[in-house]
DNA sequence: TGTACATCAGTGAACGCGCGTTCACTGATGTAC
DNA sequence: TGTACATCAGTGAACGCGCGTTCACTGATGTAC
């Protein structure tokens, strides 16, 4: 057993060197070296393709002290997973779910919202990609029963009204929207390394790529032409 | 060697079984089992994650057939890549590499030649997403070095010439428009089974998909409303 | 303050297992004479 | 036509290697008295 047993409640005060002052393991520097290195060899080859021993090797210590702190691989993956991923996820899912503003508004804070975390945490289009299309992918089923339902609903939702009152192109798929938005933003991210190596672009920030995005978007969702 | 030895041109005939009218191994219907089975295994699971011994056992055969054909791990990877992927994406890339259209006529075909192939080939979009992707993915060094130069800088060219004649959005970038039509296409079927279990679609062919992806697009790069 | 000791983070060497791979072998299929 | 034999596709059992994992151990750090 890595983790230390709990304290009786019955003992007034444990014998011996105490618990780091803040509680066992959990908020320990070494430990959150060790899922910084993961999280970057993960998501650069990815999850099978990494041996504990590579890691270990990056972080300077023995593959031993990765059992030490996370009990097994599968258990190491379920960490990164619990407490990098799926925070991000969530606080995405969140912040996209709001409030009822108009279409615009909200396709504006979806592309906007989006490309600011992802860009904030750039390990996580790619190990995004790879965990949500991965058929036996650990976030897949997350994202399908909790994430995804919330958002993707809404969106279809206001969509379907701004079409009924005449306000949007017409010829837009309410539910096909949310995958476009998608695609045009956490691709991007995630390929970033390919475009940049195929045409000199220093010149193209987030921001740059998010007034592109937008300008698209923001105009193919406006009323075709009368003619 | 599971190769037979190349026989030598003295000798007018050579003693024993033939080598089954067309030639060794190459165009063997076994072989091309195999191609497939791995195939379909590589882009469900990934390739890292898929042991030769799996493959074996869906094709009803040894883990020792797949070296007398392949030779290696590596092989077979290579051998799916040169066979599969490889005229895949060259067959895209020499069809929107194509003739001097306006950008409008280009756009439309490209997004409709990249639903069409992928759709044809659905196992296309995830293996292509993971090995192009991936930091040591093998299809990677090609794309960047062959095939998506050549489109992406004619894509470049067309939107910068008409933009410079005032015929679409100039906010559009110039270099990311290549970027997002990928996204809008490639994502959109490699996550299907994803959006298609969030909400019942089974309307959603590719037909309207590409309906939906044009519309968006095209009234997308339509100069703004004057105001 | 000093000493005994409990607990800590972390190690080094070894383990079993499954992987990719090798190799001697087999029965079937065809050719040569 | 019959027989000897060369080559075929494919197998079964074993191999070495690297992986994830285990475990007895260590020096450092702190507590109790």
């Amino acid at each position: 057993m890595p983790k230390p047993p709990k304290p009786s409640p019955t003992t007034p005060r444990r014998r011996g060197r105490p618990t780091a002052s803040t509680g066992p393991g959990r908020d320990n520097d070494a430990r959150v070296h060790l899922l910084d290195v993961a999280l970057r060899l993960f998501a650069e080859q990815g999850i099978a393709a990494t041996p504990l021993s590579l890691i270990a090797r990056k972080a300077k210590v023995t593959p031993a002290l990765l059992h030490y702190y996370f009990g097994s691989k599968d258990k190491l993956v379920d960490a990164i997973v619990d407490e990098r991923l799926q925070p991000l996820s969530a606080a995405l899912g969140q912040r996209l779910a709001g409030d009822d503003r108009d279409l615009r508004g909200a396709v504006e804070d979806f592309v906007s919202t989006m490309l600011e975390l992802l860009s904030a945490n750039p390990w996580f289009p790619q190990l995004w990609l790879r965990e949500v299309l991965n058929e036996g992918g650990l976030l897949r089923k997350r994202l399908i029963e909790r994430v995804a339902p919330l958002v993707a609903h809404r969106v279809r939702e206001v969509v379907q009204q701004a079409q009924h009152h005449g306000q949007i192109n017409p010829d837009i798929d309410p539910r096909l929207l949310m995958v476009s938005l998608i695609g045009l933003t956490v691709f991007p991210l995630a390929a970033q390394p390919i475009w940049r190596a195929i045409y000199p672009c220093d010149d193209i920030t987030t921001e740059v790529l998010r007034r592109h995005v937008l300008a698209l978007v923001l105009r193919g969702l406006e009323l075709p032409d009368a003619h």
